[in-house]
RNA sequence: GGGCGCGUAGCUCAGUUGGUUUAGAGCACUUGGUUUACACCCAAGGGGUCAGGGGUUCGAAUCCCUUCGCGCCCACCA
């Protein structure tokens, strides 16, 4: 790229990614070096990149690029994941627009659209993520349905089984009636909602009497089986022993009694439907009460519905409170909020039912991953998620696992014979073996066997990601995970803290007997500057790739990063990313002015040597302390507060402070030992930017050198932390604060750049001239002089107790300079009045640290001391 | 119903064991600018009773209590 162009960012961007691909550098394999590894949090196969991507990706890909320059053998594995529930949606819903019923089809025939549908649009978002600069290594990339990383599956649901941790057992369940599934509690969300509630006439049986009770889900008494009231409830002491009927379906039902019963609810009478509550359920156990299931599974009523069969659930409840009205026996209707769970997939409200299912026992499993977090083994950034950790895992439910799917790993249970007996084994082979074994019937065949339709919960496979993507289930001492597990950090949305996270860090413990990772870095949701949330829906999310197209790769990457605190939500708005393709511009203008300068080691010009030395020393001293700060914050992961110290330090000290500084005069020249020293430094911006900004920096880094490809910025190193001198710091602080008043003093009194002026310093006892040669070169002074008297008619002003005078004539306006002196005045006048306070507070003074005190002391000595400067310079005016 | 967290400049946020802070940054804003890298720029500047109240302390944005507002998570009240 010739030095005078613009920046082209797409053409940039792919040159480099095709470099360092083809170099394979995102490539790891084990070797001496420590390993830094990432596992990614496997997007879904069919999925599209969106905001949430981009943001948890940018993260990942800084923290490896940094690993890397930092000399770490780093390694970022990625991934899909096949996503059984909303996959199979999609299929469904593909199948559906050709005219193809699931039903219609065979397991085996469904199966084969569905590999067809991941083949044709599987790992499109793994393309995109090439596009954002991702450095992963691509030839680990896995799918959590290959063959190897099912198997892990299988392996692990075995031992599981084997260690007693998994059971099938009749329980309540959540069903989604509308993809025909249960689901885990993790995959209910609630929502409050109006509602009503329905108070229901029930005669009692043998008498004209009724009995009211309230429900909200009216459709439901066609599965009552029991009346209870609360013991000591007086108003229901004479239905002890007695049975009601139930409305419509004319079933005679127990009334029974028992604690539960909320005296205070609706009319403390409550209708008990053991198939669809889970309380309703235990105490149907409880009191021994009948179960009737009114569903089918497509959330329609089955035969129990008489002459509702067949009918949706809401259009039964509607109806069927028609029916009690004409019958007169609704006693009222009350408008009521009460929260709704629904399906986190589908949206459909979620019935609860009684099934048969596979569930993992978690209370002991949990315990060490529990632990973990507890003693931060494992850290959570940030720590605010360890108390909801906490208590989700010390509250933990046992875990459906299985799905009343096809696309998943088909869960490894073999029935045989009539009464539902059961093997868990790897392959049916094996099965028949221990088949045969368990029921001493050896005569049993392949065929008898009849595997579990129902395939696992795609999170079982995600639990164990960060082991099987190093094939650490099936060989558990293999060079690879021995090498690269545990992984160093994970990235990703609180939203999945329970579904992924505990239960990778419950798997880690289980299997590994040892963490999955050592920090779970959480990011937040990305909103629009409305803080809505970006959906589809709303049409309020950019198009990640249109913004990479605009932006750059680079500059989207700083605009997520700008402002993205752990944790917290990210406020986007594309102002960002301008603002960081600003950035890059910024730099790569920089490169533009270094590369430009003429080197001549004929002609050397002393005086700017000196002052380019001072220069050049001044940034590196000031390049080691941002350094140390922006250390710090990738330490506690403050990754925007690295990013915007970098910023800063780019910006403001080496462009506006150190090329001003440095740059040569007009037509001059400097020598090639100053270049040299001056394009070091600017690499060693480049180290420290490319993580943040990887295209643009490996751009300027080839064209300030000639590089060979193992000498590209993006594996070469970071820089070492080395010490500060404070007085050096100080020095230029001063002389900086001096600049800042000359150019204000230029802008009121309309003085040209050009203009060259004469500075008088008085009361300078205490000041450093190290910088003047290059105070007087930025400001543009013929001299700078100092002095025991003040001058007269002169602009003046201060910094620190230094008086400054330039010579002016006529150009004093007095009263535009008293009124700013008494301004000053009355600031440092009450300053120092908050400093004697303290002071003047003997237990201030007795009980403060000594420090402390002195510090006041002296900051009241420099107050004292401006003051009267002030003072003095409103005295000579008047 | 239980738990957690937040409220600092117009916006997004720092403020790391209370003390170099009568509070900082970036963006936005105002004003000025052909100084030959960059107008995606340069420079100067305005802007906050740190949500309100009370307390602890020599000292509070920071610790405690309380009120108000906002958000999140968990939960079987029909």
């Amino acid at each position: 790229m010739a030095n005078n162009t613009k920046y082209n960012s797409k053409e940039v961007e792919q040159k480099w990614y095709k470099y360092w691909m083809d170099q394979g550098y995102f490539r790891s394999t084990v070797d001496e070096r420590e390993p830094y590894t990432i596992v990614i949090p496997p997007p879904n196969v069919t999925g599209v990149l969106h905001m949430g991507h981009m943001l948890n990706n940018t993260i990942q890909d800084v923290l490896i690029r940094r690993a890397r320059l930092k000399g770490y053998n780093a390694c970022w594995v990625p991934g899909t994941d096949h996503a059984s529930i909303a996959t199979e949606a999609k299929v469904v819903e593909m199948l559906a627009k050709k005219g193809i019923k699931k039903s219609d089809l065979t397991r085996e025939e469904f199966l084969e659209h569905a590999w067809e549908w991941t083949h044709k649009h599987g790992g499109i978002i793994l393309d995109q993520l090439k596009h954002l600069g991702s450095s992963c290594d691509w030839d680990r990339t896995k799918f959590t349905l290959d063959e190897d990383m099912s198997a892990s599956v299988i392996r692990v649901f075995v031992d599981w089984y084997e260690q007693g941790y998994i059971y099938r057992g009749h329980r309540m369940i959540n069903w989604d009636p509308e993809a025909k599934t249960t689901l885990s509690d993790e995959e209910v969300y609630h929502e409050n909602e109006k509602g009503k509630l329905y108070h229901i006439n029930y005669q009692i049986e043998g008498t004209e009497d009724n009995l009211t009770i309230a429900t909200t889900r009216p459709e439901t008494i066609l599965g009552d089986t029991g009346i209870c009231v609360h013991p000591e409830d007086e108003r229901y002491q004479h239905l002890k022993g007695k049975r009601a009927i139930v409305p419509i379906a004319n079933r005679s039902i127990p009334i029974v009694q028992d604690e539960y019963v909320d005296l205070e609810f609706g009319t403390g009478c409550l209708k008990v439907t053991p198939a669809h509550d889970e309380n309703d359920k235990v105490l149907g156990e409880t009191h021994d009460l009948e179960v009737i299931d009114i569903l089918n599974d497509d959330g329609t009523l089955n035969e129990h519905g008489l002459h509702y069969e067949g009918k949706d659930r809401f259009v039964v409840r509607k109806e069927l409170v028609e029916e009690l009205q004409k019958l007169g026996l609704i006693d009222k209707i009350e408008e009521i909020d009460h929260s709704v769970g629904k399906s986190e997939r589908t949206g459909a409200v979620i019935e609860p039912r009684l099934s048969e299912q596979w569930f993992v026992r978690m209370e002991e499993l949990a315990k060490p991953a529990l632990e973990a977090v507890l003693e931060e083994e494992v850290n959570l950034v940030p720590k605010k998620f360890v108390n909801t950790y906490r208590h989700w895992m010390e509250n933990v439910r046992d875990w459906n696992i299985s799905r009343q799917l096809w696309w998943g790993q088909r869960i490894p249970a073999y029935y045989y014979g009539d009464n539902e007996e059961y093997v868990i084994a790897e392959t049916a082979e094996k099965a028949l073996e221990k088949a045969r074994e368990k029921s001493g019937n050896s005569a049993l065949e392949l065929k008898d066997l009849r595997q579990e339709e129902d395939v696992l919960d795609t999170w079982f496979s995600s639990a164990i990601w960060p082991i099987s993507v190093f094939n650490g289930i099936l060989e558990p001492d293999n060079e690879e995970i021995n090498y690269y597990y545990p992984t160093n950090d994970i990235v990703t949305a609180p939203e999945i803290l329970f579904f992924w996270i505990a239960r990778m860090i419950v798997a880690g413990y289980s299997f590994r007997d040892e963490k999955p990772f050592s920090n779970v870095y959480l990011t937040g949701i990305v909103r629009d500057n409305q803080r809505r949330k970006m959906s589809k829906s709303l049409g309020n999310s950019p198009e990640p790739l249109d913004l990479i197209e605009e932006y750059g790769a680079d500059g989207v990457r700083v605009g997520m990063l700008l402002s993205s605190p752990a944790g917290n939500d990210l406020m986007f708005d594309e102002e960002l990313c301008k603002q960081g393709s600003a950035f890059v511009n910024k730099i790569w203008n920089a490169y533009r002015l270094v590369s430009g300068w003429k080197i001549d080691d004929e002609s050397i010009d002393g005086t700017y040597e000196e002052i380019a030395d001072l220069s050049i020393r001044w940034y590196e001293n000031q390049f080691q302390s941002v350094l140390q700060k922006i250390e710090s914050h990738f330490e506690t992961y403050r990754i925007s507060n690295a990013l915007m110290d970098t910023y800063k330090l780019i910006w403001d000290d080496f462009c506006s402070w150190f090329l001003e500084m440095v740059k040569p005069s007009f037509g001059a020249t400097m020598s090639s030992a100053t270049h040299k020293r001056v394009v070091d430094l600017f690499e060693d911006n480049l180290r420290i930017l490319h993580p943040f900004i990887p295209f643009a920096t490996e751009e300027i880094w080839h064209l300030l050198g000639d590089r060979t490809p193992e000498e590209a910025l993006i594996i070469s190193t970071w820089p070492e932390a080395k010490s500060v001198d404070k007085e050096l710091k100080n020095n230029f602080k001063h002389m900086s604060e001096v600049v800042t008043a000359i150019r204000s003093i230029r802008k009121q009194h309309n003085i040209s750049f050009r203009d060259a002026l004469s500075l008088t310093v008085v009361n300078h006892e205490n000041t450093s001239k190290e910088f003047d040669i290059v105070l007087q070169k930025l400001m543009n002074l013929e001299t700078i002089t100092y002095s025991d008297s003040k001058l007269e008619d002169a602009l003046t002003f201060r910094v620190k107790s230094n008086e400054y005078y330039i010579p002016r004539e006529g150009a004093v306006d007095v009263e535009a300079e008293l009124k700013k002196l008494e301004s000053e005045l009355e600031y440092q006048t009450g300053f120092l009045k908050s400093v004697q306070a303290k002071l003047s507070n003997e237990r201030f003074v007795s009980k403060a640290p000594e420090q402390v005190v002195a510090l006041e002391r002296k900051k009241e000595a420099d107050a004292l001391a401006k003051i009267k400067t002030i003072e003095n310079s409103i005295e000579a005016l008047k």
